[in-house]
DNA sequence: TGTGACGTGAGTAACGTTTTCCACTATGTT
DNA sequence: AACATAGTGGAAAACGTTACTCACGTCACA
């Protein structure tokens, strides 16, 4: 016998003197063994240390396998996300493999196609950018589940966060503390179905509403960059340069004002004495200490739990219509606004 | 015909006219193609979109996988390896997934498992905590590289940082700004084996050497708790009500590090003015302006390079005796650290 | 004019599962 | 006594690739 050749199924078979059928029905627990034939067979499982191939099972049928696509690892709120697909998904025989794609639409594509290439049983793509054809080509071939990027499609399920509401909690709450002059850190995006889709474009529609309903409309003003720190570093930069500086600023995401921290820091001033400033997401960032962030807790965990619940759903039955799932998005109200002086 | 089968090497064979041999060979740019038959059937794939199913592929050859495993995702100090793995990996047909183990043994042998299950072409085992025992099999299995965990095996590579001498960097800059009384936060540790290769056990023995070097044994003063921010917080807490309190408190993560500023600021403390406070990796935390920390620099996206570097090394050639890489740290001085007053 | 050697292509047997039958027995049911 | 029914278990055909082997020319060289 070779060095290590990897125990199969008909070893088992063989060693507990069943077919290979037999121990097929046992591994996935499949009607038509008997309580006699599943002890025999799982002693012998045991016994050899047997693991099916996933390659092997994937040419027939599951490979247990899910997939997640994340836009990037730096970001924490995708692992708050993470934590609830991995609770939920840890009783379960599924197993979940990452890849993330650098924000960027080919990497997108080469990750889906890379998923379906192999065979994976379920998708979770998180906040992806891709065009819309390409999603509905994804979720006609695999059962996938989008999450954070609103619409509704046909083919496949979404969990979202309110964002237009969430950014409105974020005005509502300076507007109390008495700012006017408002100013907001978008993700640019020009593509039409994006600007209906995207959270960081919601957001940016929520601001201009929320600042609108409270007759601040000509106190809108808005910095286009990206949402990295980078980006936020930037938008502080040009708010700062105003010639009427804002006295709160709302970026669209934690780790946008870390940006903005950053660049006050830089100009020597601070938040919230010089500047109120606010993100989304209530990340780890937000709530460490010397920070301090007030932000929007958009419940990533339960994003995470809410996705997979459908995953599965859908995995067991593939032609139910599709569900939109949104979830209420809070304010955290820590330090770094306060009242205007 | 089905909605829509996907596309086969069968498909791709017939309509080209050739053999399912000949559409392999150029899929795999293998020897034995002429380069009429490579236009043709490339012409031929193009144009019926074919990708290849990895599970197929899986059961007689290679499944251009290569799966890397996280201890956990908030780290940021991963997300460097990381970059330097997939850069690396860009211009190649490899395809990374990745799986997060939430720091536990168990957890640990679940994702190795279901990496050698799924047939992967090479695994990349970032700072594993498993048995030497279970890393020798996993590595007997798969080609195997082991990054951020010291140990010479027969069967895996490994890439580590330096770890002794860059707590040694930390001690000499902190003595150097006049302190004595310099205290650590290190990740428990009682396994002996790991005690002789895991990063934080050495800083730790990094740590006291140093401090023995200098003439301080007798300052010599460890929290033990764990590698993250829970821990250095828990650790910093201690360190605060020691008797005689630390001048200086020498993180053994940039993580552990935000766990420290975090109860300084709870304790109305601040660094560097009352205590000087430095972390290890040089992460994003520690570049952030308001935080500024003085911390070392182990190079993650090095390690993440020089470890598919020597993966795709071992692919090609699995008898090849192993390697161990090991990097020189740097100090990063930023604001965290300052002279004694 | 053999005779290797080489280049080119195809046929076919794996690879390790799952799935779709089918056969057989025991147990009721008319 | 004949007949449906449910419960068990197995044989064999997929699934889509790759590796191995062989056949057929062509060419160079003795």
């Amino acid at each position: 016998m070779h060095p290590s050749r990897r125990i199969t199924i008909v070893d088992v078979a063989r060693h507990a003197g069943v077919s290979t059928t037999a121990v097929s029905k046992v591994m996935r627990n499949a009607y038509g063994a008997s309580p006699e034939m599943q002890t025999k067979v799982r002693a012998a499982i045991e016994e050899l240390g047997y693991r099916p191939s996933a390659a092997a099972r994937g040419l027939r049928g599951q490979t247990y396998t899910i997939g997640v696509m994340l836009p990037e690892m730096r970001n924490p709120f995708f692992a708050d996300i993470l934590d609830g697909v991995t609770e939920h998904l840890g009783g379960t025989d599924y197993q979940v493999l990452m890849a993330a794609c650098c924000n960027d639409e080919k990497g997108e594509v080469r990750i889906t196609e890379a998923m379906m290439d192999r065979s994976m049983d379920g998708i979770i793509l998180i906040a992806p950018i891709s065009s819309r054809r390409h999603l509905q080509k994804v979720a006609r071939a695999v059962p996938t589940v989008v999450v954070g990027r609103h619409g509704h499609s046909p083919d496949y399920d979404t969990v979202t966060d309110d964002d237009f509401a969430g950014a409105g909690l974020v005005v509502d709450h300076l507007v109390g503390l008495g700012h006017r002059r408002i100013a907001h850190i978008e993700h640019a995006e020009k593509d039409p179905v994006r600007l209906k889709e995207m959270p960081n474009a919601l957001r940016a529609d929520g601001y201009r509403y929320a600042m609108q309903s409270h007759g601040l409309g000509d106190y809108i003003d808005i910095a286009s960059t990206t949402y990295t720190q980078q980006g936020g570093y930037l938008g502080a930069q040009q708010l700062l340069a105003r010639a009427q500086r804002p006295t709160a600023i709302f970026a669209g995401a934690d780790i946008v004002a870390m940006g903005v921290l950053d660049a006050l820091t830089e100009a020597g001033l601070s938040a919230p004495e010089d500047i109120s400033v606010a993100g989304y997401d209530d990340t780890m960032f937000a709530a460490f200490g010397p920070i301090s962030l007030t932000t929007v807790d958009q419940a990533g965990h339960q994003m995470g739990v809410n996705a997979v619940r459908l995953l599965l759903d859908r995995i067991g039955s593939r032609g139910r219509p599709t569900a939109q799932i949104k979830l209420s998005p809070t304010l955290i109200t820590r330090r770094t606004t306060a009242p205007i002086r």
